[in-house]
DNA sequence: GGACTGTATCAACACCGTGTCGATTAAGTC
DNA sequence: GACTTAATCGACACGGTGTTGATACAGTCC
């Protein structure tokens, strides 16, 4: 959905107000300062005084470019979500037909894989969740896209009778999509009760699948 | 674990510094206006002077009782995170024998429970968690609890035979607390994507159910 | 009942991060 | 060479945090 990030010529709100010289530049280097400066530290440890001297500016014309930090850190989050977006449309083709086991793990494998590759970015997003009502929004929108998806997934499945009946496929959906969030946020923070790098895929396609495909009843 | 929380004889650190005299009052004004705020507003909104304010006094006096804002959120943590691990005992005694679908609501239901009776004070210890390391720290020790109690319940039940083998009983529990942490989290915070308050419990044991009991391979 | 001790209180201060204003310079047009 | 418009920054105002030092206000203790 709306990328507008290519767009330059319909500024995109977020960014800096219309302009096409050499500001560019300083535009990029403040973004690339505020990844590089991810790598090291949590967002909130990082002052626009630090984006703007790693830009080479002084903090006054950082707001030349981006109206606040967040704005920087949505900028940012916007591309990779655009990037994890395509990696999804590919990923559900697969899926469609075929090994169902085979086709959710390349579908998990990818959407793990593009949050893995930037996983500060990812940390930053999510912290910037609770106190950004922006970050909020882009982030609903994120969930929805794939929760939607996983429930047609679910829908086809018992339609073709592959799948038992059971919870509302959508809810369903919910519970896993974001027990994949949480997961996957967890080990990128290398929290302490979490799953190894290696472990997170295997657990959680064994998950997903036992969730669609398996009988609730215990013996 | 480790309450502290009644042995007024030891100064707990995060507390004032040693007394017992009638400024106890004022410890717990500040408390109960914390509390009250964060039912209104989240808590980066919420300024020491509003709980200086709230409890009558000003805002240096605040720092006489409490060292921060931060350290006021983490002392009703601690209360609350300590209230659950009461019903936690009690729930997992219910599971041990018996109907595993039952007794896995019944512990479920528990823990859900004490977290919804107060939302606000949960969802301001996750705000806390990105920024604060002493609120990190805690919440990893609840977690542990969790993952480690739910480890053992499905090493029991494969060792029994009821459940069949799979993943490590460990990394499955990490993942099953996980998801339930971060689905009751969007529910309390009334996300996008979200389950209804109602639903929460039955999708949740639906697939704690078949993660723990269900056969993996689809039809 | 006056000297002593520890609790409780707050005005004033120093500090830091944010965002804005106004003045200034450096390029392009035409 | 007068006129815009991009780009820059010094200086300011603001709001929040945490500390210091002075002060009032109990209660002992002799």
């Amino acid at each position: 959905m709306e990328a507008a990030s290519k767009a330059r010529s319909t500024p995109n709100g977020r960014g800096r107000r219309a302009t096409r010289a050499s500001g560019d530049d300083r535009e990029r280097a403040i973004l690339e300062t505020a990844e590089r400066l991810l790598e090291e530290r949590s967002l909130s440890e990082i002052s626009v005084d630090d984006l703007a001297k790693g830009a080479g500016i002084s903090r006054p014309t950082f707001y030349f470019y981006f109206p606040s930090k967040d704005a920087v850190v949505l900028t940012i989050v916007d591309r990779l979500v655009a990037d994890a977006a395509g990696s999804r449309e590919e990923a559900l083709g697969t899926l469609a037909q075929g090994d169902p086991r085979a086709g959710l793990r390349r579908a998990l494998e990818d959407l793990y894989g593009a949050f893995r590759s930037r996983r500060a970015v990812a940390l930053a997003a999510a912290e910037l969740r609770p106190t950004n009502s922006e970050a909020r929004d882009l982030w609903s929108q994120v969930m929805e896209g794939w929760v939607s998806d996983a429930t047609a997934v679910i829908e086809a499945e018992r339609a073709r009778g592959a799948a038992p009946p059971g919870q509302p496929a959508r809810d369903l959906a919910i519970a896993l999509v974001q027990m994949n969030e949480r997961v996957q946020y967890a080990t990128f923070a290398g929290e302490s009760p979490s799953l190894e790098d290696e472990r997170v895929l295997d657990v959680l396609v064994d998950i997903w699948l036992r969730a669609i495909y398996g009988t609730p009843e215990p013996g």
